[in-house]
DNA sequence: AATATAATACGATATTCATCGAAGTATGGA
DNA sequence: TCCATACTTCGATGAATATCGTATTATATT
């Protein structure tokens, strides 16, 4: 009947609560087993495997088979970039425990989005580099400034490496708990594999929480100058 | 439990099927009647009443009571916005008839985004703005350059009155069919009404098709370099 | 005052679907 | 060969909720 876009096919897998939890802790990037996801999400694994089977049937996570274990994945970095949209325009979360809290305050500083980096460090890495003329913005998508191209060399990310793979080489990535953008796609992938080569980022186990490194704080204001 | 924002408030609205009817008719920016609503919707007046009920209580909608009429609208263009996002990312509408799919051909080139242009032609003259150095993009919003304004002067668009509106005064507004920016905001409403009041185009009752005038032909392509 | 129209309120019904127990399949290890 | 583990399939259950018939309220028209 409708002549626009179908709204519904989506929202309604995003807005149950268990497909939402999985798909949350699916924003790491990384795999995960289905038992993983089921304890992350509060639920058995029956259930998490009938959540599990749905999202893959409607693309937005991929699986692997290794043994008997199946470890899941986002499909691409278009779906991760699709959640933080709608991460951005939902409302916070609410916090009911200071450790809550107290996470929610280290997420909102550095966090993985997808394969990326993401929150306050993320951005403000992103406002910088537009400032010194590394990168400009055109549209929903970053272009590498001539100036840039030294920089990226100096800092020893392979731009021409970068541009080869199948994916959009930068994209502005919605950012909800800044409420702007960082960078995505291959060039924001290829900034965070070398940031952690680097010892300037730690990731930790099950979580999106990023650690900035001693080392990290001194380089990313050498070459940035951002003050943490 | 979760440290990240509750995705479900909002989507769960857009789900149903019957309540995303009626928001995609609001979508013209213009007031319509419950019965009017509940006609575009296919659904009989009681269920649009009910559903009518709870997207006013989320903001979604406001109402204008007259008479023994009610007027219901988008309550803002944040909402108006967000609407369009979600349309952007979700899947295209199916085709089944000549009819529809000349439709929204029609759509596809020029229609209301809630209260300015977009589509085809909406886009063009954004980027048309942009690459004459009329206006420039900065994150989600578009500034006014100094060539700009006398720009916008000469259309006989009134800037300074624009600004004093309490909406924000120029976003970046995503639009579905060209999955790119076009002008939202105050100013993209005050470009709509120029638009109007110099005879350029025309609106449709009970749709968000523009019709461009062979008057409006000739201004676009004068005033921005535009081909139809 | 009588009637028609617009809309809402309430209650009954039906449908959708997440959840989990029980059972089954596949893989790895002892 | 036997058992443990990871995961899925199936079926039953229960909860949420969209829908509409019926009735009621509010307003307009004659």
């Amino acid at each position: 009947m409708s002549t626009y876009p179908n709204i519904s096919a989506l929202t309604a897998l995003l807005t149950e609560k268990s497909r939402a939890a999985i798909l949350a802790a699916l924003m790491d990037g990384k795999f995960h087993t289905a038992s993983e996801l089921a304890y992350m999400a509060s639920i058995k694994p029956q259930t998490a495997s009938f959540h599990l089977a749905k999202l893959e049937e409607n693309n937005l996570v991929i699986c692997e088979k290794n043994g008997r274990f199946r470890y899941f994945r986002l499909a691409n970095d278009e779906v991760a970039n699709t959640l933080e949209i709608f991460m951005s325009i939902s409302p916070p979360p609410e916090v009911r425990s200071l450790t809550q809290s107290s996470q929610l305050k280290r997420l909102e500083n550095a966090r993985t989005c997808y394969d990326h980096l993401a929150g306050r460090v993320g951005v403000n890495i992103t406002n910088l580099m537009q400032e010194a003329g590394y990168i400009e913005r055109n549209n929903n998508k970053f272009i590498v400034t001539a100036k840039g191209e030294l920089f990226f060399r100096d800092l020893g990310v392979d731009l021409v490496g970068l541009s080869k793979k199948r994916r959009s080489f930068s994209h502005a990535c919605l950012d909800w708990s800044e409420r702007t953008h960082h960078i995505g796609g291959a060039l924001g992938n290829g900034l965070f594999e070398r940031y952690i080569e680097l010892g300037w980022i730690e990731t930790k186990a099950n979580s999106r929480e990023i650690i900035i490194t001693p080392r990290g704080k001194s380089g990313f204001k050498d070459f940035f100058g951002l003050k943490i």
